[in-house]
DNA sequence: TGGGCATCGTGATTCGTTTCACAAGCGCAC
DNA sequence: GTGCGCTTGTGAAACGAATCACGATGCCCA
């Protein structure tokens, strides 16, 4: 499936769910205006589902969510675990919004000592050395890492080396890893500093 | 520009901050190497700028971050506000990296009157109507968005009413916005999902 | 039961981006 | 000074994605 799909597969679904319950069906073109993207875009999009739409009517909605779930591998909840609880690990922690999208949080951890056995959202923080064990004892595959960016790469490495197969990056840093793991980053910095080249290039 | 090339960027400059200042040059294949994309990529994305490299050697450091900044709008420090101070707000509130990349929190606002004067990171939370005047005040274009998704919408369009140009929203709503406004969303349970993707994707 | 309409699926086309490949240019060493 | 090695800048080619355009098809209603 092309990278550029698979990026838009979970605004479909967030457009589904806000379209909510009131049609029982939903045609690509009163999907692609949601989503802000063409028709014909959203169609080939679905087309390789294997999603099977109906000419003349649409695509059924509760069938077409369970099928992008399905292609999003949201079938059971992913175990995540936070690493870094400080102000950012905090509030994802605090954030209800996992279990709607398909994770499930089994653990915050920290490397300072006077943090450990703080309660965040009714969970305990842990320790590193706890870190590695929940990782495999529960196989979790993916992270999220909320270090500072310098304590990144390393914390990364222990990751990986415990089975992590997919991180989440908050932390301005580009890490080096194996190309076995996949990798997101979320900065906040470039997002902003994309907006300001827009902003100044404005034609005023 | 082309867009692809105005993302880019921002990893730049912030690749050129990782080197430090043990090089007084970097060549582009340097560059290359430590932001993860093809040399020739580089050059043609830092010809955009009307840098001159010098052949053979490379780019000046220090002048090709002074490039990088002024192309992205960063001479001058932008003023933004953000707006929902809950958890996630708190936490940008809290984040030092703003003011290094060229950002100014000049205020933090919120709804609800039970938060209003709470101070975060020594800022006191001020109410929507100081928002409103604030913004015409300071002339401010650019704003966080961290309110619930059910208020995002309903915010945005007062922000666009009083004269902001940008948005930064990380609310899991799709905002609907005169096309002089540019939006960027930053989604974490989209980013889950897309590594859920690969995750279940993978050859086992 | 058949005709018309709405909508899908998809080949062909266009567009934007990345990569390749190499000539041109600079600096340094001898 | 001259030559060699390194690195840029950029046209051309390859690639991937978005859009267009339209034939195919199922549904609804007369
Ligand atoms: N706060 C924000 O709004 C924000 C925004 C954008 C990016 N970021 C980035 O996110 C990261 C976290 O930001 P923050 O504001 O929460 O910082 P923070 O300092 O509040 O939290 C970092 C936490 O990581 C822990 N930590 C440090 N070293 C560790 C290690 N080796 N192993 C495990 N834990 C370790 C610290 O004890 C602390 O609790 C930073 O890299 C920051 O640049 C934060
Ligand atoms: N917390 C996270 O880690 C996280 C992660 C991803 C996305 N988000 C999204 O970010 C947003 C904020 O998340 P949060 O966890 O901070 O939620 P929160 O409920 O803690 O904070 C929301 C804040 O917005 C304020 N607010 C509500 N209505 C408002 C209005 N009309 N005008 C101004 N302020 C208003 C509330 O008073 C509250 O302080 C949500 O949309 C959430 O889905 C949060």
């Amino acid at each position: 499936m092309p990278k550029a799909t698979v990026e838009r597969l979970p605004l479909y679904l967030q457009c589904l769910q806000a379209i909510g319950d009131s049609e029982t069906t939903v045609s690509s073109d009163a999907l692609a205006n949601v989503a802000g993207v063409n028709s014909a875009n959203v169609r080939k999009d679905l087309s390789y589902l294997g999603s099977h739409g109906v000419r003349g009517v649409g695509y059924d909605r509760l069938e077409l969510c369970a099928q992008l779930r399905r292609a999003l591998g949201l079938t059971d909840k992913w175990p995540v675990v936070i690493v870094g609880v400080g102000n950012l690990g905090s509030a994802l922690a605090n954030y209800q919004g996992f279990d709607a999208s398909g994770f499930n949080v089994i653990g915050l951890y920290d490397a300072d000592p006077s943090k450990i056995g703080a309660r965040v959202d009714g969970q305990r923080i842990k320790s590193m050395e706890d870190l590695e064990l929940d990782i495999k004892k529960h196989e979790v595959q993916m992270a999220i890492l909320t270090t500072p960016a310098g304590a990144a790469q390393e914390v990364a490495d222990m990751l990986v080396s415990v089975g992590i197969l997919s991180i989440l990056n908050f932390a301005p840093a580009l890490l080096k890893l194996p190309d076995t793991v996949k990798c997101r980053q979320v900065d906040l910095a470039t997002e902003l500093q994309i907006l300001s080249y827009y902003q100044a290039s404005r034609p005023t």
